[in-house]
DNA sequence: GTCTATAGAACGATAGAC
DNA sequence: GTCTATCGTTCTATAGAC
């Protein structure tokens, strides 16, 4: 409630950042075209972050940071209140996606263009980015991984890390992108309505992970 | 068998940019690194093809037409062969899929680039590319969309259009990312096994394409 | 912490000789 | 069809005054 109304030049630079990368991708958005957006002088940019890379790199912090720890947080919770050995998928899966798509119905300045981005980060080229990704998302990996694992208790290794990477495809590719849906049905999907992608995505990858196995490995 | 065995200006500015295309991105390579690896002029690419975005769209055709092409004739060759309503998922699948894939092992110079290239169109930002390849993919998404329809008959359409979606994105994400399943694995995935990833995309999206409805829309 | 000014390099694009 | 030369712009980054 003490929390001053003004808005600092770190925030206004990240904010004006993240909406110009969302739009025009990382190279293609300019430290120029960010300090006019948020109406900064370019020197702060420098001074505040030091390098294009680390301000793109604080942009990315500032919203997985929250988003990957109530991952955690609600998967911690799920364990807690379930007996061993009978997590269910479908909640490990909302556990998961759920925090990332939230946002873009929390109606905060810019969390609609936020969630496209966090979409792209995994096919950004960059490889320092990516080096700068998997440390931030280790943990959520590796704690989901082995909820996903004792789950899918009959499911051969080969096929259950495959379906893993299937599963992040189909987030990522809809958190990327909040029209195509709409346009393809004709306007039958609503892109609006968080509950509905949340519920026909986790409808989806339940299915995906629960096929029966190829058994190409299975035959020894 | 007459065919020069010198390669024309146009196509060594067409490979060098694919490469590098895909490891720096549209706007992250320029047109003078394109040259340079080209080892051609960098007037010549203005004259060949007039400007870089044109560049990135005779790229991208040059990749896309064949494969999109040989989609369309596997499914009319599935449509002829099989009796009327008797159009197997997984068939429709292939066909969707093996194209795209298939080059990533065809061992054709830069091949197991132009996939990763192939997979990330879809969640380029600028806005003219989306629009040329709305147009690249007609064709292919009116034709295959009718063909799961056919198939997913109690399916609603609030469900279809989100599967359709989600598919595309699975598929997406692994021609984007040929690394990750397998660092994530450990090794166990062989990325270079085109057979292999073929076949757990296939039983990975069927299962979710057959999962049952949500149901939200069928209560009325 | 914010500004002006500018360095120094790279960018896409073009004109015109050959 | 290929070249050199260069235009005009934009880029990231920094130095130094306030």
């Amino acid at each position: 409630m003490s929390a001053p109304p003004t808005t600092d030049t770190k925030t206004l630079i990240l904010d004006a950042a993240e909406i110009l990368f969302v739009e025009k991708g990382f190279e293609g958005a300019s430290l120029r075209s960010v300090v006019a957006k948020a109406d900064v002088n370019i020197a702060a940019v420098h001074y505040h972050f030091g390098s294009k890379e680390s301000l793109i790199q604080a942009v990315l912090a500032r919203r997985l940071e929250p988003i990957n720890r109530e991952r955690l947080e609600r998967l911690a919770i799920l364990r807690k209140d379930t007996p061993k050995g009978e997590l269910q998928l479908e909640d490990v899966l909302r556990a998961l996606f759920e925090p990332a798509f939230r946002m873009a119905g929390s109606g905060a300045p810019g969390s609609n263009d936020i969630v496209r981005l966090i979409g792209r980060i995994f096919s950004e080229p960059s490889h320092s980015l990516q080096l700068f990704l998997r440390d931030r998302f280790r943990e959520v990996f590796d704690n989901f991984t082995s909820a996903f694992r004792e789950i899918l208790t009959d499911l051969p290794d080969l096929d259950f890390y495959w379906r893993i990477h299937f599963m992040l495809g189909a987030m990522c590719h809809t958190l990327c992108d909040r029209e195509r849906p709409v346009l393809l049905s004709g306007g039958v999907c609503d892109v609006e309505s968080q509950d509905e992608v949340l519920e026909q995505l986790v409808a989806f990858v339940a299915g995906g992970l629960r096929a029966q196995s190829t058994g190409k490995k299975r035959l020894s």
